[in-house]
DNA sequence: ACAGTTAATGACCATGATGGTCAATAGTTT
DNA sequence: AAACTATTGACCATCATGGTCATTAACTGT
């Protein structure tokens, strides 16, 4: 264990020596797994195949199931923080913002498909030897990613009449419906990049929707 | 196999001569394992366990874990069919028809818990050996019920700017989202009618703000 | 070319869980 | 008390599990 520049106390593990592909392979073919069969049921031996490498190696990277599993949630909570880093505090509408954290996590997701889905399914995680140390780890960083997120929003542009934070809920959920939507129709795109415009697109019409609905005014025109 | 009175052809197993409320118990021990593991990985044992009866008797009822699996879809098609039996073609107002499917839900929900989010996790079965009779057993069903939930509805209400399929969008994943939000809740109430209340009075405050944010007019005020 | 060092492999192991069976017991009906 | 049905759980062959380690492959500096 050494301490880093950056406050941080890393252990290093053979893993780090790796090339930074092969160990997003092998954090892909880990998540997956956690993902489809959460911790106890999940299998080393389906995580070798899919990752391509042999049990051997697994288990000289990492010195057990465990060890493993919180190194993939070090992992999500590593790529959490950085989205939250990018949030831009000068950016006080709300939908903007918003639409901007849901650009960096579509660039994530081409690269780590499932962090996200697995960061959500540690919520269902039911193995009491790795509960604890989930919420541990993860309730923190979320509770300030949530105010980071919310910080300074210029509110006074919703409507009088309505509840804002029940607008938010349906604006999240809208969020959350829209990104599984996404996940579906990704399949029927070859170009990831052609994928992405599209899915920006028609998220903009959602979020226009939304406003003309929520806010007083927009795009001058006042309610 | 007999012909029955309505017009499908029944199985009979000694699992229908036990008491509906034996019934519900297993069925509902059935469920909660294969939502939280899957065909594959659920667990015959684990199932007799959480339905306090001996393994014996599981598969005297069913002669397989496959019989089982079968069967607990069908109990699934059964209550959606019956949902979808009820609604209200009479009722134009498509707030007021979702609301009174969303009642009959958590009707059932007291009941049977996990019935919807069992069907909902068959979506993802990967086990080949079920996975094409899932398709076959639930596709024509989700086709028919959705068609009759949408059937006559007056869309006259909306807003002529909007896009109104996406607007529906929007209401499902807001229901979708606040369904979730009430699983949550429910454990903190101890009283389950006074949730049911609570949980209807919330839901209107929504579609509430959805009503004012989608349609021209309502309460009799026009936009 | 070669010795020395590190990285990667997969056959192997003890353990435990699996779906399913069936002789025995308990309960009910005649 | 006999005949029948419903329920039990110990039992079984099979197989997947997390983890090990002797062996092989790949790389390094000279």
């Amino acid at each position: 264990m050494t301490y880093s520049e950056k406050g941080v106390y890393i252990i290093y593990t053979l893993f780090n020596k790796l090339t930074k592909e092969k160990q997003q392979v092998i954090m892909n073919a880990a998540i997956s797994e956690f993902v489809q069969s959460g911790f106890d049921k999940s299998s080393t031996n389906e995580i070798v195949k899919r990752a391509k490498i042999s049990k051997g190696s697994l288990f000289n990277y990492f010195t057990s199931k465990k060890d493993l599993y919180f190194y993939v949630i070090d992992y999500g909570v590593q790529i959490i923080n950085y989205i939250t880093e990018q949030i831009d505090l000068t950016e006080r509408d709300l939908f903007q913002r918003i639409e901007n954290v849901g650009l960096q996590k579509m660039y994530i997701q081409q690269k780590n498909p499932q962090v996200f889905d697995f960061l959500a399914s540690t919520k269902q995680e039911e193995s009491h030897e790795v509960s604890d140390i989930i919420n541990q780890k993860l309730g923190a960083m979320y509770d300030k990613s949530i105010k980071k997120l919310y910080e300074g929003i210029d509110y006074t542009k919703f409507r009088d009449d309505i509840d804002i934070e029940k607008a938010i809920e349906i604006l999240n959920w809208t969020m959350f419906g829209f990104g599984e939507k996404g996940l579906h129709q990704m399949r029927t795109f070859e170009n990831v990049t052609e994928f992405g415009e599209h899915y920006l697109n028609e998220w903009k019409q959602y979020a226009h929707l939304l406003k003309t609905s929520f806010y007083k005014e927009w795009d001058g025109e006042i309610r």
